[in-house]
RNA sequence: CGGCAGGUGGCACAGCGGCGACUGCAGGCGGCUGUAACCCGCUUACACAGAAACACGUAGGUUCGAGUCCUACCCUGCCGA
């Protein structure tokens, strides 16, 4: 029995968006779907009930911080990681191939895998296919990532030719040292930076495995919103029909719907967590910082149309007011509204589908969030 | 009443002869993309190098030049009558 399975359930008529489910060991998943993150064993500011009270299906969690702190010993002596934090839906873990990006300045990468310098106390740690594979099998996460390099975009046509093959080398050490593939789904990752060729020599090399799923790495780094939709035009259809695909680390709602109208699944990303804690919120009339001085009177809720928690309780000028005293409320609150906006969202994506609107129900919220019909 | 210390942006402080005055906090605005993030950035007059401007308690004085030195006064705190 295989630990992961994924049916697809309708295609929107008019684009490539799909409705689907994804079945794991820990229930259900209805795609497309948004993932919140909770890298350290908890999304911040959150309790796991209030998580999933805002409809969240499946939660990430992190192998470079779990093994840092408190190590993934601890947590297999736990029981894992659903149990350790209390979170009994699916979890995803990521392999610790995004620090190789965002924490590049204090690694070095060879074929072995990289060495990190922890960002805690500089200490010295090897992060390989085969120990990203181990630390994630204990923390027992219904779907691991493969070890990946995620190259900056600024990258040359070179250095992303020997990152992707390099990638797809590890991939093979990543599925050799996954035993438990009853129990976990290994996911590959596609890199190839933004040259359609290497993308494509990616998908070829990756799909080979036939693996439960496929992510597509290494947009969403701070390229531009033209090079992110380059790779969407034809990335997603380079990857199989009956499996899930994934673009790891989009949270604004553009890039979801750019994702989602081409074919994609599955998105994660801390953005709806770290702003709420920055002091913003998404509503439906889009984003507004609960900082400004404007709302110092406001006694409405932060969205009018929102049934969250946090809009059915609590007003704009209190929210306001615990923001600038930074109690922690304020994070929470916060988090909890932004969470539901996005699982809200995505079942609209999904009901949208469903019906063979997509693009309508696209320019519908284009229209309130971002004020005009193309999202400019 | 006497002695001592001190008065610098909203607050707290730095500077101790070249200041169109440091820094922090507070205030205002913005940014966050597989979380080194309850973080980071910008801003706090107009104007622009002019016999212009100014957050240095007030008024004089010394000096080419004073937030900085001197004198008086006002105010605050501590100590002593």
């Amino acid at each position: 029995m295989k630990a992961l399975s994924y049916e697809l359930i309708h295609k929107d008529a008019k684009t490539g968006a799909r409705r689907g489910r994804i079945t794991t060991p820990h229930g259900t998943i209805e795609t497309p779907v948004f993932m919140p993150v909770g890298t350290q064993a908890t999304v911040k500011a959150m309790k796991p009930e209030d998580v999933e009270r805002t409809g969240a299906q499946i939660i990430l969690g992190n192998t470079y911080h779990l093994y840092l702190r408190p190590g993934s010993d601890i947590v297999r002596e736990a029981g894992g990681l659903h149990k350790f934090m209390n979170w009994n839906k699916p979890i995803l873990t990521d392999s610790g191939g995004f620090q190789v990006f965002s924490l590049g300045a204090m690694n070095k990468i060879s074929e072995e895998g990289v060495e990190f310098r922890s960002h805690i106390d500089g200490s010295k740690h090897m992060l390989s296919p085969e120990k990203s594979i181990a630390v994630q099998t204990d923390l027992g996460s219904d779907i691991m990532m493969a070890f990946d390099e995620c190259a900056p975009p600024d990258s040359s046509r070179e250095y992303i030719e020997k990152s992707q093959a390099l990638t797809t080398r590890w991939l093979e050490r990543c599925v050799k040292a996954h035993k438990n593939t009853e129990k976990q789904a290994l996911f590959g990752i596609m890199q190839g930076g933004f040259f359609r060729d290497l993308r494509e020599k990616s998908a070829r090399e990756i799909t080979e495995f036939d693996l439960p799923g496929y992510a597509i790495g290494g947009i969403s780094v701070g390229e531009t919103k033209e090079e992110y939709i380059g790779v969407l035009e034809y990335a997603p259809d380079l990857l199989p029909e009956d499996k899930p695909r994934y673009v790891m680390g989009i949270g604004t709602p553009d890039y979801i719907f750019e994702a989602v109208q081409r074919g994609v699944d599955m998105f994660d990303c801390v953005e709806p967590t770290r702003i709420a804690r920055h002091g913003m919120a998404m509503t439906s009339r889009g984003r507004i910082s609960i900082k400004n001085a404007r709302f110092e009177r406001d006694f409405t809720p932060l969205d009018p149309e929102c049934d969250c928690y946090t809009c059915r309780n609590f007003s704009r000028a209190y929210l306001r007011h615990l923001f600038k005293e930074g109690e922690n409320l304020s994070n929470m609150l916060l988090s909890e509204h932004n969470l539901r906006f996005m699982a809200k969202t995505l079942e609209e994506i999904r009901k949208a589908i469903e019906e063979d609107r997509f693009l309508e129900y696209k320019k519908e919220f284009y229209t309130k969030y971002y004020g005009s019909p193309d999202g400019k």
